[in-house]
RNA sequence: GGAGGGAUGGCCGAGAGGUCGAAGGCGGCGGUCUUGAAAACCGUUAACCGAAAGGUUCGCGGGUUCGAAUCCUGCUCCCUCCGCCA
């Protein structure tokens, strides 16, 4: 979230922001609110501290045998007072709450402005389309073909948007896990860490998942827990409400998890393969870092990630998500758009973020500067390296052959059990 | 599932209705000493709101009281023992 004083004393900044953004919040809403909160806040203070120091003097006479029911007569009256007004604070408090909570973060000035998904401007790219001397298929018919990805099965085991994963397609799965994990921990530093799958409603607070995106999450029915829909959650929420030494700045941590999406109101869109599913693989980075440095440290993620799909040898661009297009908690965020020859379309593989100090004031997570003594929030990060599924969507697109099977790319080929082409499996 | 015990500052730990934001220790910071360091010694060191005055915070919520870290109550989490179990 962000900080109420500073939306406070820079309302029309914070304004044309949300206008950048497509937003429509009602700041007038926020400042009425605020507003009130602060002068019952006042009244009751002056209330309070009125009876902490007739309190003491109530304490002072009756240790020296003097008499103090007159005072003790009064404080009980402002004691009532001091309930009543408290009970409207926190109704104010409440409702104040119900606002800050669901404004979303300001575009970093480097945002270019847009309104959707075709603004975003390409940054960069790297490598090619691969050439086909025939008609590429879309990875569905090619997973079908080769026995190795089952929709039928996985829509009658759970339902649509579920898949079954056999044989080299299985493994195929597991080993991009392996080779993304132990890229990001040797080759780039991040430590490992392996979380739980079900978080509870701080925790998806503390990152911004609630309270506006209810509907997106699996909820476990008769308890407080929530499926994650992304590394992010549990692994940000690791450091929730502590306050974190300087010198372990910044801190790089990459988790392995499957995610879990409800995709409410994506009827009819990718309803084939891969692409959008109710549940999906992903290794994720996530990093706490000082706000001097994080955009620094977003672009190294980014590049982290980009990584990746260079050994893979598959041809990506990036894009800088404009201000219509971006996350409700991030500030900036390089999307990294994997070509897939099958569909003939560049698609999302990763999407990389700067969120700033918003995760960080909501969740609690923050540092001691040693130069001022004095405590500040942290910035945090994170980026998909990549989502599993759709990288397996684009190895089975870029790298298929004219006979149907599959050819598995180099760098892949040691987690792959020595197997380095996928032939259909009966 | 049954029976007990616990939750206090960055960490450990005392405190059992009033002057307690909280003893003591560790850690951090500053200093004395030292060629330098260590040790020793001295000092200092919670967060949040507020321009300030002041207010809030001892797991979380409700209650009792003029006044609650301290009493009552509901909840959450942790620990020990028994049962069950991958």
């Amino acid at each position: 979230m962000l900080d109420i004083k500073y939306v406070r004393e820079n309302i029309d900044h914070v304004r044309s922001k949300m206008e950048e953004r497509g937003q429509d919040i009602d700041l007038d809403k926020f400042s009425e609110l605020e507003q009130k909160r602060r002068d019952i806040l006042q009244e009751v203070e002056t209330l309070r501290s009125e009876r902490n120091t007739v309190s003491k003097e109530i304490g002072t006479r009756k240790k020296n045998g003097e008499d103090a029911s007159e005072l003790i007569k009064r404080m009980s009256e402002v004691s009532g007072r001091i309930k009543t007004l408290d009970d409207s604070l926190k109704e104010a408090e409440a409702a104040l709450n119900e606002i800050i909570m669901i404004i979303p973060n300001l575009p970093h000035e480097s945002v270019p402005f847009g309104t959707g998904e075709e603004d975003n401007p390409v940054v960069r790219e790297w490598g090619e389309k691969p050439a086909f001397d025939f008609e590429p298929l879309p990875h569905w018919d090619i997973g079908e073909n080769l026995n190795i990805l089952d929709f039928a099965r996985g829509a009658k085991i759970t339902g649509a948007r579920f898949t079954l994963y056999r044989g080299a397609g299985a493994m195929l799965e597991r080993a991009l896990i392996n080779f993304m994990l132990t890229m990001h921990v040797s080759e780039h530093g991040y430590t490992e860490v392996l979380t739980p799958f079900m978080v509870n409603r701080e925790s998806m607070t503390g990152t911004g998942q609630l309270p506006k995106f209810e509907e997106d999450l699996f909820k476990i029915t008769g308890t407080d827990y929530y499926l994650i829909p992304t590394a992010e959650v549990p692994v940000t929420n690791i450091h929730r409400d502590e306050i974190l030494d300087e010198h372990d700045l910044p801190i790089h941590y990459v988790s392995y998890t499957p995610c879990f999406r409800a995709e409410a109101g994506s009827y009819g869109k990718d309803t084939r393969g891969l692409i959008r599913q109710h549940q999906f693989n992903k290794v994720e980075m996530v990093k706490f870092s000082k706000p001097e440095t994080s955009y620094e440290e977003l672009e190294s993620l980014t590049l982290n990630a980009e990584e990746v799909l260079k050994r893979l040898g598959i041809h990506y661009r990036v894009v800088n998500l404009c201000s219509g297009d971006l996350g409700f908690s991030s500030a900036k965020t390089y999307d990294l758009e994997a070509w897939m020859a099958g569909q003939d379309a560049y698609r999302e593989i990763s999407s990389c973020s700067n969120f700033e100090d918003f995760q960080a004031r909501r969740a609690g997570i923050r540092f001691r500067r040693e130069e001022t003594g004095k405590v500040e929030h942290v910035h945090t990060l994170n980026g998909s390296g990549l989502a599993i599924g759709r990288t397996v969507v684009a190895i089975l697109e870029n790298y298929q052959q004219k006979d149907g099977t599959v050819v598995i790319p180099d760098a892949l080929i040691p987690y792959m059990n020595g197997v380095d082409i996928i032939t259909l499996d009966k």
